[in-house]
DNA sequence: TGAATTAATTGACAAATGTCAATACGAGTG
DNA sequence: CACTCGTATTGACATTTGTCAATTAATTCA
């Protein structure tokens, strides 16, 4: 927990009273491997901080998951249509490894905008932050070949190419499972 | 301007003192069709607010243009990486039609968040709408058939595809435009 | 208005990726 | 240690999309 409010000390100073008001709100969530954070049709009613472990979002299509992203400890992270337009989610998250998060809820965040007016700055930053990442990887995606894909990512998240599951990335990368393995047959 | 400042009261409240700094900070820019807002290369360091016309951001791809996204009368936008980041642009933006726009400065905006706290509130509100579109964007070019990436377009933008010339469509659906003309042509 | 330019369509073939089936690998467990 | 189950690899062939070239349609502007 200290690390988070470290953290959000590092985006913008925060009161006395605003920590306080976190410490005593923020609670903590264990999970473990394949647990479910949120499920496809609920509505993602928490922002949650990963103090430990990594997670993926996907969705079904045609009946095969499809991986939409991958976040791991120091990652803020929410299902982002369904959090900020609180509606029901398309996509759920899962623990592929076991995890330690910390949360608020959306109703507790709005709160605190409301009155600790300096925690704006900071969940302006992070969404600047997430935004900017979300952009890139749209383009990424939008290379073509899925080759460049792949050597995109590796090059950027070489940690998620090691953690996560061959055909997690694959669907990330648009491709199948097969085609993936091509291609690292193939760089290599 | 007075659209501009409404939509921003219709988010949150603003002070007196914040519309008339408002006031006399926007600056107007008028650009003809062809005319750039941005060159590759160059830091973005406005953020813009479209009264009238359309424009389309795009970057080079082994000598091609790959377009990235068309934006229209109603939307705020900079070059979300340069802009956040206040770094050098991979992308540029160009006019498609004779637009109407209204704009800051970054520093001018950083000042106003300082100065007028209410803007935070306005801030974050416009982050979560274009990072929710940013990722509504990436689901729809996750879909692996290119016909069902130009129907969600055409589902979800059906002005943009009016408007924006089939080349760039394609290019933004990752495709040719013989493909694009193919898909077309099936559908009718 | 008409010539020049740009945009869109169509055809024939090539390249990339998907599908399906078989096989190999590897971590966890009795 | 061997068995199992999920994961990853490989091969043969089908489908989608790209490439290049030619043609038609639409727009621009002198």
């Amino acid at each position: 927990m200290d690390e988070l409010l470290k953290y959000l000390e590092s985006i913008h100073a925060m009161s006395d009273g605003l920590k306080e008001h976190l410490a005593v709100t923020l609670k903590e969530k264990r999970l473990l491997r394949k647990d479910y954070l949120l499920r496809a049709g609920q509505a993602s009613r928490q922002i949650y901080f990963i103090s430990r472990g990594l997670l993926r979002c996907f969705y079904i299509k045609e009946d095969q998951e499809v991986s939409s992203w991958f976040m791991k400890e120091g990652d803020v992270i929410v299902s982002v249509e369904s959090f900020f337009g609180q509606k029901p989610s398309y996509e759920s998250i899962v623990a592929l490894e076991d995890c330690l998060l910390y949360y608020i809820t959306y109703d507790e965040l709005q709160y605190i905008y409301r009155h600790f007016p300096e925690f704006n700055f900071i969940g302006r930053a992070l969404l600047e932050k997430y935004y900017t990442l979300s952009e890139q990887r749209l383009y990424s995606l939008r290379m073509q070949r899925s080759q460049e894909r792949y050597e995109y990512l590796l090059k950027h998240h070489p940690d998620l190419v090691l953690r996560v599951p061959m055909k997690h990335l694959a669907s990330y990368l648009g491709i199948t499972e097969e085609t993936l393995s091509r291609i690292r047959s193939k760089l290599n």
